[in-house]
DNA sequence: ATTACTGCAAAGGATTTGCATGTGA
DNA sequence: TCACATGCAAATCCTTTGCAGTAAT
């Protein structure tokens, strides 16, 4: 596994297996819950500090959904979301659509994108069609 | 001015003015202390549901940089924001990237996205230089 | 044996809410 | 007039921190 200087430890684990058991992104609270229901010890500060460090070693991506945190395991395909603002519906968005953004910031501003997980909110074509 | 069914107070006058002030995005301490120096009296709920309201009225957008949230008034050109995660640094970021994005958006998908004012996170140039 | 990690409880900060009062239309 | 806004204080929610104990290396 990954021992670049830190401890693998059955939190830790746990924490992991927690998230990737998400299809998609997993909130706080449903990581809480799945954690609490295999190893009931476990503390939400050591949760917290978890999901930071998994985050900074780049094994899990989080982003903001709507005020929330959501979090996901990082090295699948990178995709973003689409959030309605009205309804709360999420769909996905390929990657694909960025690439040239991506390449553009970092060849132009030598800006190395975090754009692993964005979420773009706007008004879903049901809500649209329903006036604003 | 704007009377959707809504009323024009002085507070709504204030706090508008107030982030009118701002060049750039203007955080919610900066509104506050502004609103404060002209007349003391008005209260962090009362910004805090002026800024909702003014955000719903689409008379004002908000971005998150770096857990915070920072206002601006809207309508005026769009653009973005490029943050470092390591340094902070904050550069701005035409909108004429996100073009095409948005045309496809809407064409491919129905889906009328907000990206008024973005905040994309990343490592600058400075720190790409200076290891991860 | 070290020292990173965890659990606990308390602190901290940001935002929201209930309710009485004030005020724009 | 009267519903909408505001002020105030308390409540709530989310997250962080200090510290003592535990455990991975």
């Amino acid at each position: 596994m990954r021992e670049r200087g830190f401890r693998v430890t059955p939190q830790r684990m746990l924490i992991l297996d927690a998230i990737c058991e998400g299809e998609e992104h997993t909130s706080f609270d449903e990581i809480y819950e799945r954690v609490q229901s295999k190893a009931p010890g476990i503390n939400q500060a050591t949760l917290y500090r978890t999901l930071d460090f998994l985050c900074e070693l780049r094994l899990v991506v989080s982003a903001e959904i709507d005020g929330r945190t959501v979090f996901e395991i990082a090295g699948e395909t990178p995709h973003h979301h689409l959030v309605c603002r009205r309804c709360g519906a999420i769909q996905e968005l390929a990657d694909y659509h960025f690439l040239e953004l991506r390449t553009h910031l970092l060849r132009e501003h030598g800006f190395k994108a975090d754009i692993n997980h964005l979420a773009i909110t706007g008004l879903c074509s049901q809500c649209t069609q329903s006036g604003t």
